[in-house]
DNA sequence: CGGATTTTGTGCACGCATTCACAAGCGGCT
DNA sequence: AGCCGCTTGTGAATGCGTGCACAAAATCCG
């Protein structure tokens, strides 16, 4: 079966590889003398995990905070903290995609502003899609934090006849069976699927029949795609489930903590 | 800094403890004679890995729909398949949680559900409230799944005047001033945060005066909570990032084999 | 009743991710 | 110029999660 899916819950064991040229061919020349700030030496360890690129676009957003502020310079501690994570970490992550920190002084935090981007291929925009314009999708089609960051939704798609060329968000809704047209000659580059869990798989196949290689699925479906497709799963109803396998520990260990003391006190032991 | 976020792309490291009787005590009968299926051996291995946790409420949502199905049992097999992972996974998955399986037969479907149901604290519904009625905020608050699955929607928020006391969903808007005594009476177990991101920090602050231990956040922002508090993120920005990571990755790909393949052809190999 | 068949449960090994700890490097100060 | 303090970058170690492969168990059938 040639059908994967990558749980958005679940990022841990496969690694990706960076977006550096493969070939063994003639050392790629990258624009830049390979000086100070090299995007990576270029023959050594190519793969960027999985989690570390999730973590990449946190703290490229901790950064464009921190810029707003008038910070020029950023150590790995401050940066790591305001990201919640390990400065070890950070330091690591930030390796994967070159060498841009000055010992003693931290990085500069324009240049890893615009290495992460790249790095994040947020250089150019990436046009998106959303399917099922229900409650949801309303939501996302007027979304301000997508085409703020560099991902302009460029089309609208529902089933329910009374939707269609109504405007919402100042694009008109279009019918799903238009999915395949419009996505290839809008060159879409990411699908976002807020359909019922019934429509989830057509519409993801009329996606990628019209050359759309990501998608975002809101739908609670494990959906089957070709293996060059990418699909990022993100299900409230099971972030909700986790939080209750917590609450329902958490009851627990009080519980136990109350019995223990209990018998603890029962016992005239001191706590 | 006693103050943790797990990020809700992550779950890989930490463990958490499995809601079973903690003390070296006298073993705690389970009200069920440890004949067949027992909750677990009550003195093995007590922790469910998070990605396990994450996994079981897929399992959960697919069993269901079996069901439905009229599906009486189950294999392993199926099961993975179903829920888009590998057969061993979802066994040891399961083991965590005790032996509900039948050797050469499979699991019994209704028993599995309320196991997990039981494991995961959806025996007893867990309410939740709302915080940020702007888009996505009315969006959660008429979503149906999460009633649909033991998460009533008991209280909604926002600073707006205007939407004060109007009714979202069948359920009035409160102000965000009294979040601390409308989730204390009510007994709210999970606060959902839909702010924008500058207000995320006071409301989560909030919720917690007001008892919520577990907070889904969609802000932005990373979150600052006690170390009992337990909060997980959904950042829908993030999730296209690490999509357009992948766009990007492919496109260089794509691009490499191009020119290894216009290579091949200009030397007159065949590929 | 015994063997064949099916499917669970798990010990084990491998690989990835995280963390530690330290050498290398840079800037500033004397 | 040379030393000192600070911060990065990374080798190495540890721990966790995943997947394999097989023994144990249960049912079915001859």
């Amino acid at each position: 079966m040639a059908r994967v899916q990558r749980d958005g819950g679940d990022d841990s064991a496969p690694t990706t590889e960076l977006p550096a040229v493969r070939g063994q061919g003639p050392p790629a020349v990258n624009g830049r003398a390979n000086g100070r700030g090299a995007p990576i030496p270029a023959d050594k360890a190519r793969v960027i995990p999985e989690a570390a690129v999730a973590r990449l676009a946190v703290y490229l957003r901790v950064l464009s905070g921190m810029a707003e502020q008038g910070a020029v310079t950023v150590s790995s501690e401050e940066l790591a903290t305001a990201a919640g994570v390990n400065s070890a970490k950070l330091r690591k992550d930030i390796s994967y995609i070159g060498t841009y920190g000055t010992r003693g002084v931290g990085y500069e935090v324009d240049v890893l502003t615009s290495e992460i981007e790249r790095v994040l291929g947020l250089t150019r925009q990436q046009k998106v899609a959303v399917v099922g314009i229900g409650n949801l999708g309303h939501a996302l089609a007027n979304y301000g934090g997508f085409p703020g960051r560099g991902f302009p939704v460029e089309a609208l798609f529902d089933v329910d006849p009374d939707l269609i060329g109504i405007p919402v968000g100042g694009l008109p809704v279009n019918h799903i069976d238009d999915i395949p047209d419009i996505c290839a000659t809008r060159a879409i580059a990411i699908g976002v699927i807020a359909t019922p869990p019934t429509a989830a798989q057509a519409v993801c196949d009329r996606l990628v029949e019209g050359g759309v290689h990501c998608v975002l699925n809101f739908a609670p479906v494990v959906l089957g795609v070709p293996e060059h497709v990418e699909v990022r799963k993100v299900d409230l109803a099971i972030e909700l489930q986790i939080l209750s396998f917590h609450v329902a520990r958490n009851a627990e260990q009080r519980a136990s903590r109350r019995t223990a003391a209990a018998r603890a006190s029962s016992n005239g032991e001191v706590v």
